[in-house]
DNA sequence: TTGGGG
């Protein structure tokens, strides 16, 4: 059965295109534009109708059936289409069916959706179109078709019928959309360098995406830069039983996908608001560009994260796309310097210069170059030495009288982030009689440390010491090494070595 | 006839 307009017959079928829109408003139209963006499934609050349905096998003596009223409680998803004569801000398409499943699965922005009988509304002057479960159906084409005779679709809603106009119509849309680019302002997508708690677009590549949880899904993002440095509210008092997590997922990424990533630059986790369904990522191809529309970015423990919302969406980003290349070049550029694996944060005056705050500490392998945490933690022996800076974010014991063992001799577990990841490292024996210069003593043990904290003496005399701190960059040596030799990589702990705090002001 | 937008 072919789709088309009520009371109508062939010859009558019409193609809106989207330019056209706002004089067909209250109308049923027939369109096929490119996929811009779109958002994830949402849970609608239902029609207001209510909806008698009745249980089989209750039907009593007169053939009454007694049964329960509910709502429709549909699912909605909005997507935003372009073509040739609309593609400044696009217009808004709302979908409604039963359930998630029968929603566009959008394979890639930038795919091409047949629409047929969606109705034209306005809404604060914009004009969008809606789509009815029971009248109108939707079918979706690839829309980098390298063959020019695909019309074959991935997805059909309803019955779709499939006109030689519309063919036409498709193989115009896509080679279009090839010399395309959407006029995306670098200003309009902060880089990860840059961002500040809010909604933000973002453009960044996607390294993974990993269910951590049953239905908790995050998606790896990156773009080259470092997130800045957040102050840190944790208690250090508290570091025994309530330790900064070293990431924000429950469970942190398994080694052989760690090993895959990248390790200058931030990774960005991003979460989602709503629960989801993994086909639902399959438009999110690791290695692939993508542009998050309007996601919020939080920090929890100190750990930036973003979140995919109901309001968030994805827009189509072709590799090629200038903004993306321009990213990729910045990242070129970057790995190409000397101070590659510094933290971006920490260099702020000149690349040759060691900033003043990394003089706190002072290491003994001057001419080893800096490495990243997250080289660290992918380095493919267990047993090594390395050289980073880190900021350290806590400390445990952080009361003065235990910072050694009964038998005098140091014993302490620091938290150490750099802008890739966290790690615990020891300070042990003789690696703390280093970093503290011998025993000086509970009193210059502990502003030592506070030095490396960032807590300032004044802070440290409020007995609840809950001022946030910001801890500086600091120069430290790291061992790699493992503790039981039937399990080396399951045993690997790291320590600090090599290293002194310097005498401060 | 659920939502759109920020």
């Amino acid at each position: 059965m072919s789709v088309r307009l009520r009371n109508s017959n062939r010859n009558d079928y019409k193609l809106l295109r989207l330019r056209d829109a706002h004089s067909c408003i209250n109308q049923r139209v027939n369109i096929i534009a490119i996929v811009l963006e779109f958002g994830l499934p949402k849970t609608t609050r239902g029609t207001g109708n209510f909806h008698f349905m009745s249980f089989t096998g209750n039907d009593d003596k007169k053939g009454r059936s007694y049964g329960c009223r509910f709502y429709f409680n549909d699912q909605c998803c909005t997507l935003r289409l372009i073509d040739e004569t609309h593609h400044q801000i696009g217009m808004a398409v709302n979908i409604f069916t039963e359930n998630a499943e029968s929603l566009p699965h959008v394979a890639a922005a930038g795919d091409i959706i047949q629409l047929c009988n969606v109705t034209l509304r306005t809404h604060i002057k914009e004009v969008n179109a809606v789509f009815y479960k029971n009248s109108s159906s939707f079918a979706l084409y690839r829309g980098n078709g390298d063959d020019d005779d695909d019309f074959v679709p991935y997805q059909v809603y309803s019955k779709v019928f499939l006109r030689d106009e519309d063919k036409m119509r498709i193989n115009m849309l896509r080679k279009w959309l090839v010399n395309f680019q959407i006029p995306a302002e670098s200003s309009d997508f902060p880089m990860l360098r840059e961002i500040k708690e809010g909604h933000f677009n973002l453009a960044g590549k996607i390294l993974h995406c990993w269910e951590a949880l049953k239905d908790n899904w995050f998606v790896y993002v990156w773009d080259g830069t470092d997130t800045p440095p957040n102050a840190i509210t944790s208690m250090l008092e508290d570091e025994i039983n309530h330790p900064l997590p070293l990431q924000l997922e429950s469970l942190p990424l398994p080694r052989d996908v760690l090993c895959t990533l990248p390790t200058v630059g931030s990774i960005l986790r991003i979460a989602f608001e709503l629960p989801i369904e993994k086909n639902h990522l399959n438009v999110l191809k690791s290695g692939k560009w993508a542009q998050f529309i309007n996601i919020r970015l939080k920090v929890y423990a100190g750990l930036w994260y973003g979140v995919f919302t109901s309001h968030s969406k994805l827009r189509h980003t072709p590799n090629e796309d200038r903004l993306i290349a321009e990213r990729q070049r910045l990242y070129d550029d970057r790995i190409s310097l000397k101070s590659r694996n510094m933290p971006i944060g920490s260099m702020p005056q000149s690349i040759d210069s060691l900033p003043e705050s990394l003089c706190i500490t002072k290491v003994n392998h001057d001419h080893v170059r800096h490495l990243t945490l997250m080289d660290v933690l992918t380095h493919s022996e267990v047993t090594a030495k390395f050289k980073c800076v880190v900021r350290v974010v806590a400390a445990v014991p952080y009361q003065g009288e235990k910072f050694c063992t009964p038998a005098g001799k140091y014993m302490m577990r620091l938290t150490l982030e750099d802008p890739t990841a966290r790690i615990h490292a020891f300070v042990v024996d003789e690696d703390g009689e280093t970093l503290f210069d011998g025993y000086p003593g509970t009193a210059n043990v502990k502003r030592k440390l506070n030095r490396l904290l960032g807590v300032t003496e004044c802070d440290d005399s409020i007995v609840v010491n809950d001022r946030p701190r910001n801890p500086a960059w600091v120069s430290v040596c790291i061992k790699s090494y493992y503790v039981s030799k039937s399990d080396v990589w399951g045993s690997r702990n790291f320590r600090i070595f090599d290293t002194k705090i310097v005498d401060g002001p």
